[in-house]
DNA sequence: GCCGGTTCCCAACAAAGGTTAAGGAGGCGC
DNA sequence: GCGCCTCCTTAACCTTTGTTGGGAACCGGC
């Protein structure tokens, strides 16, 4: 296994704080994880259940979604090799959501007890840990901008720019193309749109030559025109600590 | 002051988890806490600043929002008495959005120095405290579902629910009547929609004797019908720790 | 290679929400 | 009491998004 890779993710991750020590390191490394293979479209953790262990997504792509009782989904976040997407049922117990790996997966599970363990333990990983709910809030904040004030065209091309900066970090988006395996029911539940309208405004997309989004990858056409529709700013993902 | 009224609204507030000692509970109310009057509508802390001290809200309302280069505006939660609206920055170091007061309120800053003193000496008020800023990203989680997912009368319907029942705890929302003190247009802000348009739903509402909003309270006139059209699920809340 | 499901694509029409513009009610300072 | 300002209110019109219903392309299993 890469378990290496994995933890080396992960740490980077966590590391933006530079709070870690080598003994803390060391802790985080000695993690036991269960490592299982995950199919694609089958929940991780549903809604309403109570967990005892929290998933890393080792390689793959999950979302976070919440069903409303008129059967309308909507996407919370998307979750890439790296992120710890249920971190948060460590003190809530149970579930307000579904978690769903969206493609073939490899998760990592690492039970709530070695986690505590591992935060009484250790307060400086209990602050990162922390600080890494408070950055998974951040971003939701930025969902609710997007969702609530961007009309769809800046919507699709902003959470199209966060999804790349975030794999950007781990080396997955070199160049001008990386992997965005939703399908175009997803981007809409993502969106807050339908997928008609989904459809609509890729093709437009497509069409004034800014992005080409087919077959789970994005391809960036315009660079320039992008940033325009997006205005994006990335100061809400609190990569560096020192800014 | 009602110092005591203020310390008990917010150690209800923390110990839904009942995870606190009587150790803890000194602890906390031995926190130095800078009392300070605030006029209505003034930011509080500034989208960009790099904060020093935490603030509890003792009296009034507050908002967090966020602006965006077009300039429009999001209003992303709304706080009341009790809560600390801007606890992430203990760990996150620089504002990504404003948090401001809406009506002159009353207000306690607590220095980070003596918060980080006080998770740093005791394990539990840290897990108590990361719990409550997990219960924000819960509320964000189902804000993002009401503005991507909720036609506008369920949207604002919704917000009313969730703010009555946040009020209920702290025994501001007895009878029919409570609270709202935002403008039309900040409710517009809220629900991502224009303020013409929450003009038009709040006489929508009021026509249809479901609520009447006006001069900053909301009354509940048929009980039924709001219920049905805020299809409100309190478990995000995460009020009760053994559910 | 075929078949059945999923995904993508598209057009016509309907509905929700945005825009613009303007008048009226209420509170506050002078 | 007057004038100003903010907030509320409403109407007419326009744009975006949703709905319905269909067909084409792709993919995995047999």
């Amino acid at each position: 296994m890469d378990r290496e890779l994995v933890l080396a993710a992960l740490l980077r991750r966590l590391n933006t704080v530079s709070g870690l020590d080598d003994a803390d390191i060391a802790a985080i490394r000695a993690l036991p994880i269960a490592v299982r293979q995950w199919e694609a479209g089958r929940a991780i953790v549903a809604d309403g259940s109570r967990p005892t262990e929290c998933c890393l997504v080792i390689e793959g792509f999950c979302v976070r979604a919440k069903t409303t009782v008129s059967g309308q989904r909507q996407i919370l976040s998307i979750h890439i090799a790296g992120e710890i997407p249920d971190l948060q049922n460590l003190h809530l117990h149970r579930m307000d959501h579904d978690l769903i790996a969206v493609v073939a997966s490899t998760l990592g599970f690492i039970s709530h007890a070695s986690l505590r363990a591992l935060t009484r333990a250790r307060p400086n990983i209990t602050e990162v840990l922390w600080r890494d709910t408070l950055i998974d809030a951040a971003i939701f904040r930025e969902w609710i901008v997007n969702v609530g004030q961007r009309p769809a065209p800046s919507r699709l091309a902003h959470t199209v720019v966060e999804l790349r900066r975030r794999l950007a970090i781990t080396g997955r988006a070199a160049g001008d193309t990386f992997e965005m395996p939703l399908t175009q029911e997803q981007i809409g539940e993502a969106l807050g749109i339908t997928p008609v309208h989904a459809n609509r405004i890729i093709r437009q997309l497509r069409d004034e030559r800014i992005i080409d989004i087919s077959r789970g990858r994005v391809a960036v056409l315009d660079e320039a025109k992008l940033a325009e529709l997006a205005q994006f700013d990335d100061r809400y993902l609190h990569q560096d600590a020192s800014l």
